[in-house]
DNA sequence: GCGCGTGACTTGACAATTCAAGTGAGACTC
DNA sequence: GAGTCTCACTTGAATTGTCAAGTCACGCGC
C-alpha cells in the first residue's frame, strides 16, 4: 500500500502527474506509433475502461494526448501521445526512475530482486486465475 | 496493485465494506475496549486524518461505529465500535480470511512466506525512512 | 488569568473513481 | 437489407478521496 503512494507523491510533486497518468503516457511512448487503443491501454494500466476514458479526456484537455477513431474500424478509439505529452514524459522519467531505484532496486541484491520477481509473479498468476 | 483490488472486490461483494472500512473495524475490534483515538486509527489504517474523519462519519451513519470526545482530554475523539459494527465484522471476517489464504498463503510454503515477509519489511523500512 | 501556539480533529469545495445507462459501429441472421 | 447482437467505448450521477481552511481544547509563558 505504501510503495505506490510514495511513487504517487514524487510524480505529483515533480511532474504534476498521477501514477496512472504517468503510466498511460509511458505505455503510449513504448508503442512505435505512440498509439494504443483505449481498451488496450486500459488493460496495460489496470484501469477500467470508464476510468481510462475520463482520464484520457483530462490528459487530452491538457494537450498531452489526443483521440482518434480508428479509420479501419469505427468501433475502436486510438489514444495518441502528442509531442507535448512525449516531452513531459521524457522530462519526468529520470526523476521517477531515480525514485524507484532508491526505494526498491538499491535495497536488494540482484539475486534478491530475482527472488522478489519470482514470488510476485506467482502471486500475480494466482490472482489473475481467481476471477 | 492487483492484490488490494482483489480483496476489495471480495469485501464489497460479501460484506458491503471497502478494504479500509473493514480494516478500521478490525483494528477497533482488536482493542479491548473496542475504542481508538481517531489519530491512532488513522495511523493504523494508513489513512490521512481527513480521510478517516469522512470515513468514520459514514460508518457512524450506518451505525457501525460511534464517536465520543475523550472525557479525559477534549482534544481527542474516540471512535468506538458498536455492537452492530462488531457483528458485521465477525460475519464478514471468515470470508475475507478465506480469500487472503487462497490468494496468498496457499501459494507459498512457510519458508517462502518468511522470505516474503523479510523482503517486504526491508522495503517498508526503506520507504518509511525516505520521507 | 490572558493571549498564543500546538495538536487533533472537522468541514467544504474540488478532483478522481465507480457504477449504471446510453451510443454507435460492425457482424451475423434470416 | 432489416433487425438484432456484441463490443468498445462515453457519459452523468453518486460516491469517495484530497487539499486547504477552519474550529476547538489544552498547555505554557508572563
Amino acid at each position: 500500500m505504501k510503495l505506490p503512494w510514495a511513487l504517487e507523491c514524487q510524480l505529483q510533486r515533480d511532474a504534476g502527474l498521477s501514477f496512472i497518468e504517468y503510466h498511460a503516457l509511458a505505455r503510449l511512448s513504448e508503442d512505435p506509433a505512440h498509439t494504443l487503443r483505449m481498451s488496450e491501454l486500459a488493460m496495460l494500466t489496470n484501469a477500467s475502461l470508464s476510468r481510462l476514458s475520463h482520464l484520457v479526456k483530462r490528459l487530452e484537455s491538457r494537450g498531452l494526448v489526443r483521440r482518434e477513431v480508428d479509420p479501419e474500424d469505427g468501433r475502436f478509439t486510438n489514444a495518441i501521445l502528442t509531442k507535448a505529452g512525449y516531452k513531459l514524459l521524457v522530462a519526468s522519467a529520470p526523476g521517477h526512475v531515480t525514485r524507484v531505484r532508491s526505494l526498491v532496486m538499491d535495497e536488494f541484491s540482484a539475486a534478491e530482486l530475482r527472488q522478489v520477481r519470482q514470488l510476485a509473479d506467482r502471486l500475480l498468476t494466482r490472482i489473475d486465475a481467481s476471477d
